[in-house]
Order: C-alpha cells, then sequence, then structure tokens
DNA sequence: TTGTTATATATGGATTAACGCATATGCTGT
DNA sequence: ACAGCATATGCGTTAATCCATATATAACAA
C-alpha cells in the first residue's frame, strides 16, 4: 500500500465516508452504506471496487448482499491513520450512523460472526 | 479544518513529501524543498501556497527566504496522522534527506530557534 | 420460467486539478 | 540606481476525477 494511493483514496467524500463507517462496523453491505449516506447505489458500489481495487478493502458476497469490510493485510499505519481521523472527527459520519439504525431492515450476516453488529 | 481537505492535501506526491519534510525538519524553506524533491521552484511554492491558504502551513520571511512550518493552530489529529504516515514510510524521505544534507549552503535561521536543523 | 432485489459496469460529459512556461514581485548587496 | 537571487503568480494546456444515466449481472422467490 503506497501512502500516495492511501491518501488519494481518502480525497474523496464518498470513499472517505465509507472507510470511517465501515471502520466504525466492522463490516457493512453496499446497500447499508447507500442508506447511509443517501447516495446512488452505483456510485457507492463504483468507490467500495475502487477501494478493493487498490487493496484496501475486501469484499464477501453472502446470497444478494457483498459486505465490505478492511483487508486483512492492510498496514498497521492505515488503522493508525483512519483512527486518527475518526477520533478527531467524529461527527463527521453521526448522521449516517443515525439513518444506518433507522433502517428498517439490515441485511443478516448469519454463518459468519466476524463483524460486529452496530 | 476539515478531513476532506485534509486528505485532499496529502493525496499529490509533492505535498506529502513536503509536509513529511517539514515535519521532520520543523521548518523548511522553498529553496530547500526544490532542491529536496528536485522540482521545479514554481511548482513547489505554488503547492506550498496551497497549503498555506489551506491552514496547514504558515510562512515566515527570513531576508530572501520564505521558510514554512505547520500553522500552529493545526489540530492534533492532523499531526497524529502525519505522524503515523512517516512512521510506517519513513523511505519516502530517505532520498529527500539525503540531498538536503548535500547542499552544500543551507539558508540561515538565525534570530528565531523555533526550528530544529536537519 | 418470470419478477424482484442487490450489485456491478459502461458511456459520455462536466468539473477540477496539475502542469510548464513566462513573468512579476521582493529582498540584498554594490 | 542596478544586478542577482529567491519566491510568487498568470495563463493556456493537459490530465485526472467525478458524476448521472442506462444497462448488465447475480441471487432469490414464486
Amino acid at each position: 500500500m503506497q501512502p500516495l494511493d492511501f491518501f488519494k483514496s481518502l480525497a474523496d467524500e464518498t470513499r472517505l465516508l465509507s472507510l470511517l463507517l465501515i471502520q466504525h462496523s466492522g463490516e457493512l453491505c453496499v446497500c447499508e452504506l447507500t442508506e447511509a449516506l443517501g447516495l446512488s447505489q452505483p456510485k457507492v458500489s463504483r468507490h467500495l471496487a475502487n477501494l478493493r481495487k487498490l487493496g484496501l478493502l475486501q469484499d464477501r458476497r453472502r446470497g444478494q448482499w457483498v459486505f465490505y469490510r478492511f483487508d486483512e493485510q492492510l498496514p498497521p499505519w492505515c488503522h493508525d491513520i483512519l483512527q486518527a481521523a475518526l477520533r478527531g472527527n467524529g461527527q463527521l459520519i453521526e448522521q449516517p450512523l443515525q439513518r444506518l439504525q433507522a433502517m428498517t431492515y439490515r441485511p443478516g450476516r448469519c454463518c459468519q460472526n466476524e463483524a460486529e453488529q452496530v
């Protein structure tokens, strides 16, 4: 992971908020991020694919849903940076988290237990 | 300082390396960065002006030279992020630091002692 | 099969950002 | 005044990026 590529990934609002939300929640699917951020599905999907190609995220298909979480091989300094960003700017994801919790239906994550529920 | 603007500032090689070098050295002038990075003077100057307008850096004119350092009001989480980036990627500024030390003439910083010499 | 939902991708256009080059400004010394 | 060095800026071009829309793929349910 090159630092320049990493920071380029964080230099877009959709990608930055998606990463912070995934960091907070452990794992999220496309429709959850779409709802939480109030953005179009193609927009969210393309940015997530972007992050996956760069090695920041990995995806896991579970039926209709595709869940994204951090790639296991992401270097520690990347996590440090995301934690610092979130620690100093928690208000960034307040409203998206509220929308997430307000979702009447959240896709199930059964049969794998690596993700904490929000 | 908005996180998005901060990360956009880091999403350019010239700005990223300039910031890491300033973080390492405390304070550097335009000609030092130009030499260390092997880039044209207008290019370096414009990016530094960019960072100053955003509130990341502040400048100090000392005779012919203009020294750049971090703005005193830069939030702690910004420093945390830069430190994490440097800690995990020290090799990024190895060669620029060598060029810096190889400079036959380094502008003096007399009459103010806030900057550590490299 | 058909229909529905979730996700991915392709295309074209609009905006932004970075660049090189030339030149302007500012300071120092003669 | 002038010359020389350091820095900043204006301008036109190029490159990168983001977007909206439409469409394709995949899984599930009836």
